[in-house]
DNA sequence: GATGATTTGTGCGTATGTATC
DNA sequence: CGATACATACGCACAAATCAT
């Protein structure tokens, strides 16, 4: 992982870009390829990563953390909430 | 050196200001005005010297650091890396 | 060893320009 | 025409590693 992700994103497609990001990333946490508790990369270089803008990794990262998946650190980071700590989601 | 360099970026130049901020050191690595193992000022430093930001500065140097030119120490600071120890580029 | 200053690492929020719908 | 989305760029605050005192 975090080599170049840019394959699993499609600027033509009708998603949104920060969808695919988001479903890419959501993917690798809920498989398990991304442990918890996990240091992500920094912004800067998960927009050069995947091949898309600061915002839109942040905005893609905003929908992963407000499923409660990944909690962000000012300072620190981004990080793969662990399991236990996880909410449990009912919508 | 590290006087003023403001006058090397152009704001309203087609290059981007993080390229054109690269470009500048570039030269000055190349050309030996900047010795080998030599510390680069710190980035807030070099932000105020080129007139830029500190994000900009920070996408120059790691342009530089992805070329083997310098090498970048956390709580340290900023290096020319050794010629000798500079890997061959050629792509 | 403790403290504070320095420097890089990271995230937060915003503004502007451009392209597209 | 307005609304939406992305890229570049800015300034700021806080965290962590390092170094001098």
């Amino acid at each position: 992982m975090w080599e170049d992700r840019r394959q699993h994103i499609d600027p033509r497609r009708i998603a949104h870009l920060w969808a695919q990001v988001a479903a890419d990333l959501r993917t690798e946490i809920s498989t398990g390829r991304l442990d918890d508790g996990q240091r992500l990369p920094a912004e800067p270089d998960l927009a050069s990563i995947y091949g898309v803008s600061r915002a839109t990794i942040r905005r893609a990262l905003g929908v992963l953390i407000d499923e409660g998946l990944l909690s962000r650190l000012t300072g620190r980071g981004t990080f793969v909430t662990p399991a236990a700590d996880r909410p449990q989601r009912h919508d």
